[in-house]
DNA sequence: ACAAATCTTGACAAATCTGTATAGATTATG
DNA sequence: CATAATCTATACAGATTTGTCAAGATTTGT
C-alpha cells in the first residue's frame, strides 16, 4: 500500500498555491521551480487539480493558477481521492446486494470488510485535515495529529514514531 | 492510495492456507484453483511469503506449503508489509536529524507528518489483525472490525459504509 | 496587428508493476 | 533407478504508471 507519485505531487502543488496569501495566483514555472518538479509534469498534474475544481486557472501573459477556495475548505482526502483513487471501490465484491448484506464468498468478503475497515481508518484522518493544516511546520503537526488521533500527552506521541 | 494486486493475492493465498485445519498443507495447484489465480502467479507469491517466514515449503510428490505458524499469530500488518511495503518510509524526507527534531523544509515536512498520520492509523487496524480473524464471515468481521475501531452499536456501524 | 507569456491537449517514451513461460532441483514411491 | 509430482529460479512479455514533448489556443500589452 503507497501513496502514488501523482497523490504526492499533486498535493505538493496545492501547497504551493495555498502558501501564497490573499489567494495571489503562481504560474507552471513558479510551482515548478519551487517544488523541483519540471514545467510539464506541474501542467499536467494542475489540468488535473482543475478539473477535480479545486484550483482556477487564467490564461495569457498574467495568468497563472490559483485555489478555487480558501486553503481551510479544501479538505485533503478529497484531494487525495481525486489524484490517486480510493483505496476501497465499492465494486471490489459485487457478489452481495443490500447494505449491510453479507457477501456468498467469505473469502473475498473478509478481505473486503478488511479494506473498508482500513479505508475507514483513513478517512477519519483525511477528511479532518485541510490545506490549511498543512501549512504548519511539522512539530505544530505533529501534535495536531496526535489530537486528531484522540492521543494526549508526551508518552502517546512516541506512538507515532513506533514501528510496525 | 490503493492496496497493489500483490497483497491483496497474496494474503488470499495465506487465507487459503489458514483455512486448512491442523496445519495441513496444499499444492500450488490446489491453491490455485481455490483461489482462481494461474499456478505461475501463485508460485511466485508463494516465494515470496515463504522467503517472508510466513510459510514453509516441502518438495517432492507430497510436498506443498504450510503456515509456519498458527493463524493466529500471523499479523496481517506484517503480511502486507512483505507484500506491498510501507506507507510511509522513514527515508522519505532525510533532512532532519533526532527523533522528534524539525526538518528545515517544513512543505516535505508536513506531508511526512501527514504520512506518518494515515500509516499510524493503518497500522492501528493491521497490527491487531490476524489471519484467524480474517477467517469469519462479513457479517462477523464488520462488527469485529467495528469494535476495533473503538465504535459500539448499530448508528456507527453505519459510518463505516458512509463514503468520503 | 503583433509579440510574449501563459494555459491546454493529446501523443509519446521510460519506468515500474503484473502475470506468464521455461528450465531446473528435490523428493516419495514403485 | 525411473518416474511423477512437487517446489525454485530467472527471464520475459503485457499492462499500467510516470514523466516528457510538441503543437495549439488564449490573453495582455505595445
Amino acid at each position: 500500500m503507497k501513496f502514488s507519485s501523482q497523490e504526492e505531487y499533486g498535493l505538493r502543488c496545492l501547497l504551493c498555491l495555498a502558501r501564497e496569501r490573499e489567494g495571489g495566483g503562481l504560474a507552471i514555472p513558479a510551482i515548478s521551480q519551487a517544488e523541483g518538479i519540471s514545467t510539464t509534469y506541474v501542467a499536467k498534474l494542475m489540468r488535473i487539480l482543475r478539473r477535480g475544481g479545486f484550483v482556477k486557472s487564467a490564461r495569457g501573459k498574467i495568468g497563472g493558477y490559483t485555489l478555487s477556495r480558501p486553503p481551510d475548505q479544501i479538505v485533503v482526502g478529497e484531494v487525495l481521492a481525486l489524484l490517486g483513487g480510493r483505496l476501497f471501490e465499492p465494486e471490489f465484491c459485487d457478489d452481495h446486494a443490500g447494505d449491510l448484506e453479507v457477501c456468498t464468498n467469505s473469502t473475498d468478503c473478509s478481505l473486503r470488510s478488511l479494506w473498508r475497515a482500513v479505508q475507514f481508518v483513513v478517512d477519519q484522518v483525511l477528511r479532518k485535515t485541510t490545506l490549511q493544516d498543512l501549512l504548519r511546520n511539522e512539530q505544530k503537526m505533529t501534535f495536531w495529529v496526535s489530537g486528531l488521533l484522540n492521543l494526549s500527552g508526551e508518552p502517546n506521541l512516541k506512538q507515532l514514531f513506533k514501528p510496525l
